[in-house]
DNA sequence: AACATTCGTTACGGTACGTAACGTAATTAA
DNA sequence: TTAATTACGTTACGTACCGTAACGAATGTT
């Protein structure tokens, strides 16, 4: 419990005005255009209290995609290990169309040309997604249900490779075909080894 | 041959310099800090010179590579396709490796920024790139090397995609084994119909 | 010789950065 | 109640880079 802290506490309204001003901003001007003192002016707030909480741009659209991120994604494990992937990339893809995708471009722009925040980038929010789908494949090792001599992080690469590959260069869509197709590609994989059935 | 201009040409000396100071600045400082002034600084060059040939400082990032990435990968299909695939895998990743690393993500992280050179980026280099390895895998689809019923172009958003992710997330090396592994990987989809062989 | 185009230099207005200084507001400790 | 502490928003500042304009000099064609 730390809470008895001596002094004005920080402003929870402050924090979720610039919170959701950077929202409102990625998705209507896109990935660029989005800047400090445009935030501050429409989140009606002074460009210091932003410095004081944020390092930086990215960390301010990192916490603004965290708050939302981890509570729309959820793995239902109920089923078999198909349906489990297929829901999880279906639920990604529709959290990135529906208004995610901006985001995620701008933090991964950025991851490119701030080494500091490409860390914490990686440790707070590729890791975590990394490390849910991890559990899906352990889970299903354990249940029998997919062969056991994997490359579990390569798999991964191949995964969220071929999602993010799509978000960034844009040259197709990220709808349900895709989430279907390439959950069907991963079970070719993971069942390659007829001699074990 | 349009040859024959009035006026005094462009200075082939300059535009070389431009080249050189953009590869320079990439390999020394990384994609931040990469700037119109820097490079016209130490190239010896005015900026309005710059300015006249290049829309934008990503687009002279675009020419620097694709000065190079042309000549550097070549595909050798003497050989068994897993060995050409392997073979493109292992040059792609040597080519970052060897100071191509820096100028990739520098242009990624622009295409998120600027819609219109997100296109060029696209029509000029990832297009092009898919191109050549799907020209290799339709080689071996006519030699009956893979089985037929391939989705291309949902293997080649793996193969780029988990390259690229590695690239930008930085989680994990671009070595061999990982081109190695990632060969094995593609050889294990496209052969996974054993009924048909 | 006349013309056309590019060259590098210098200078400019504009935008966003990140910080400092200020007086005010809110909370805790004495 | 008063003092101490921390956060707030406003304003102002110097810095960096942007993209363009103006200029005279250089280099080519006709």
């Amino acid at each position: 419990m730390t809470k008895a802290k001596i002094g004005r506490p920080r402003s929870e309204k402050s924090q979720e005005a610039v919170i959701k001003a950077t929202h409102d901003l990625l998705n209507e001007k896109g990935a660029g255009g989005l800047t400090v003192e445009a935030i501050a002016k429409r989140a009606k707030v002074g460009k210091p209290t932003i410095y004081r909480w944020w390092p930086t741009l990215a960390d301010i659209v990192l916490e603004t995609v965290l708050s939302q991120a981890d509570s729309t994604i959820t793995v239902l494990s109920s089923e078999s290990f198909q349906e489990t992937l297929r829901q999880f990339l279906r639920q990604s893809m529709d959290a990135i169309n529906d208004g995610g995708g901006a985001h995620l471009r701008f933090l991964m722009a950025q991851a490119q040309k701030d080494e500091d925040f490409q860390e914490r980038f990686r440790n707070n929010f590729t890791a975590k997604r990394r490390a849910t789908l991890k559990s899906v494949f352990l889970q299903a090792l354990e249940r029998g249900q997919i062969s056991p001599e994997q490359n579990l992080d390569m798999l991964l690469d191949l995964i969220f490779g071929a999602m993010w590959y799509r978000l960034l260069i844009g040259h197709a869509p990220m709808n349900e075909p895709f989430a279907d197709e390439l959950t069907d590609v991963v079970i070719r994989l993971v069942q390659a080894y007829p001699e074990l059935r």
